[in-house]
DNA sequence: AAAAAAC
């Protein structure tokens, strides 16, 4: 990106090139990447649902008979033919005798046929852009690392979970997908480092699943009636994320007769009663979870209520994955997910197969998270921790008071550019609660349609605003970190950091809401005196990811001691993106880890001194 | 100091 344009033209560029065409699929244009020469296909391309074809139970396993992959396999109307013989999870502790014809499985794809037309019109504006993935520096380091896979033909994932690729449109695998999924697939421990927006989910889930579809049937644990024992445990720290990873596992394991159950708070069971009309979450998950789960999303907090009640035994998970498992290990979540991991019935590590994954691992959380892995790979994606080069990252100097005028200016710069009458979506993250709504409060009075989204906001309120968001009805969002992490929200152009957070990593996932899926966006930081702790992470970063740094910040950076994550001597290289195992420090207890290990690092091993960033450039 | 996460 030599030729720069201003920012605004920035803005509406990338709302052009992400909205697209910009009707009305946003909810489920899931980022799509077809070939050239597949392009204009017509839509039988796409392969037929199967019917109830599959092998007569949902409870064996493949490989307890017949072929270790069986055809697609579906629940439908089969599930009575084993006589509650105890292989599907939610019958141990369910009712047994409830009505099997609600069970019938939705299509978490909508209407998928009627779709492919405006799918195929929308390819160029949707595909993911691999091109940007290509040539992505890669570490890994452990004991006998798998190769990694160039196809999703190559893994023995099963068909029904590669026809569930192909109808997400997945033709080839992100870089994290392409090492992470051999790994999960031998069974090994990971801890996962890979930029936001490259496909982290499914690196996980694609295991997760495949291993559940092919594993034995469990013996019934004695427990309590409604008691159940879900096979894999996803946490995340947020509702809103664990909500996205509950409908993404849910694409991924249709007709597998692997069941996906999501739980999370916000939804009082007293209030629902009364509130007739809101999500009603907490029942529908104790409905959910006595319809049988084998893979549980979950926030911690509603996890520990429903192991306190005995609702839910770990005692079966075979497969613990944390998303953003720095921010679960942080101050804040430790000690709930310690008392989960730890404290609970959960078989220990190198019992289950726990798996990480984060954009940002700093060195202290990734010691926290090794009490929690046996054996594990290390692997680090790309620029670790730092933004791509897709985003264009701007900061400018603003003082506290003139913040509202200035978001103001650049909103109105965007409304003049915008696309095609729709406003490009911006996001703007605040410090406070109490600052989101005065600032979208203020926006509104000033003619922009903004909402927030805010841990004191109700679930529903949270909920609706995103989707408000999502839809382009109130195209600026003002958010707090709640909103940082993990979401996934097609055509965000504009991150605007309107306060600064005070750690870089925050910085790294805010920004990373944009410029997903290999799609340019654009990010600007309100930068002042209150945030000059941040001058020095914030200028290395920048310069990490060949931004223009300006001169002011490298002065402010120059006199800063800022980052806590910076190495003493600078160094410049990123945090995280280095297993912490090889520190010598880790070494002092005299097996050195490392040294003579079977570091199969594809090349990017050894050699690491105090410039880490070398390795990456 | 703030944010998030159960009721």
């Amino acid at each position: 990106m030599t030729t720069r344009t201003s920012w605004a033209d920035m803005a509406a560029n990338s709302a052009a090139e992400n909205v697209g065409s910009g009707s009305s699929s946003a909810s489920n244009s899931k980022p799509v990447y077809v070939p050239p020469h597949l392009r204009n296909r017509p839509p039988s391309a796409d392969p037929p649902a199967p019917t109830s074809t599959g092998p007569a139970s949902s409870n064996d396993r493949p490989g307890q008979g017949g072929s270790r992959w069986a055809a697609p396999r579906n629940d439908y109307g089969n599930r009575s033919g084993h006589g509650g013989g105890g292989g599907r999870l939610g019958g141990w502790g369910g009712r047994g005798g409830w009505d099997r014809g609600r069970d019938r499985e939705v299509n978490p794809f909508g209407n998928d046929d009627a779709d492919t037309e405006q799918a195929f019109s929308e390819q160029e504006n949707t595909a993911i852009n691999f091109d940007a993935y290509e040539d992505i520096p890669v570490e890994t380091s452990g004991d006998n690392v798998p190769p990694p896979v160039n196809t999703f033909a190559e893994i023995d994932l099963g068909d029904a979970l590669n026809l569930n690729i192909r109808r997400c449109k997945y033709v080839k695998p992100t870089p994290v997908q392409r090492h992470a999924i051999p790994i999960a697939l031998a069974g090994r421990d990971l801890m996962a480092c890979a930029q936001t927006g490259s496909g982290k989910t499914a690196a996980f889930c694609f295991p997760i699943i495949s291993g559940i579809m092919r594993g034995q049937v469990p013996q019934k644990p004695l427990r309590g009636a409604r008691t159940v024992f879900p096979l894999a445990l996803i946490l995340s720290p947020t509702r809103e994320l664990s909500m996205q990873i509950h409908e993404e596992a849910r694409k991924f394991s249709y007709q597998t007769g692997v069941k996906v159950v999501v739980a999370y708070g916000g939804a009082p069971i007293n209030q629902q009663v009364i509130f007739l009309s809101i999500s009603f979450s907490f029942q529908f998950t104790l409905r959910d979870l006595e319809r049988g789960v084998d893979i549980l999303v979950a926030t911690p907090g509603r996890l520990v209520d429903l192991l306190e009640r005995a609702r839910v035994s770990l005692q079966m998970i075979r497969y613990l994955a944390l998303d953003e498992a720095d921010r679960m290990l942080d101050m804040g979540f430790e000690p709930q997910i310690r008392k989960i991991v730890e404290q609970m019935d959960m078989p220990p590590p190198g019992v289950r197969q726990t798996m990480l994954f984060s954009a940002t691992f700093p060195r202290e959380i990734q010691r926290l998270a090794s009490d929690f892995l046996a054996n594990y790979i290390f692997l680090a994606v790309g620029r670790v921790g730092s933004s791509t080069d897709l985003i264009v990252q701007r900061v400018e100097f603003v003082h506290e008071s003139d913040k509202r005028s200035h978001l103001m200016d650049l909103l109105h710069a965007q409304r003049a550019n915008g696309v095609q009458g729709k406003q490009a979506l911006t996001l703007v993250f605040v410090e406070t609660k109490k600052g989101a709504d005065s600032l979208e409060h203020w926006l509104c009075m000033n003619g922009f349609p903004a909402t927030t989204i805010h841990g004191d906001r109700s679930q529903q309120e949270r909920e609706q605003a995103l989707r408000s968001f999502k839809t382009g009805a109130t195209p600026i969002l003002v958010a707090t970190d709640v909103a940082a992490r993990g979401l996934d929200i097609p055509h965000v152009a504009h991150v605007v950091n309107f306060d600064l957070p005070n750690d870089i990593d925050d910085y790294v996932h805010r920004i990373g809401r944009t410029g997903r899926a290999g799609k340019t966006g654009l990010a600007t930081a309100f930068f002042n005196e209150n945030n000059t702790n941040m001058a020095k992470a914030l200028a290395d970063l920048m310069q990490e990811a060949n931004q223009e740094v300006p001169a002011w910040l490298t002065r402010y950076a120059a006199r800063s001691f800022g980052g806590r994550n910076r190495r003493p001597g600078g160094g410049g290289g990123r945090f995280g993106g280095r297993d912490f195992r090889r520190d010598s420090s880790y070494n002092r207890g005299g097996s050195d880890y490392y040294s003579g290990g079977n570091n199969n690092s594809g090349g990017y091993g050894g050699g690491y001194g105090a410039n880490v960033a070398s390795a990456w450039d």
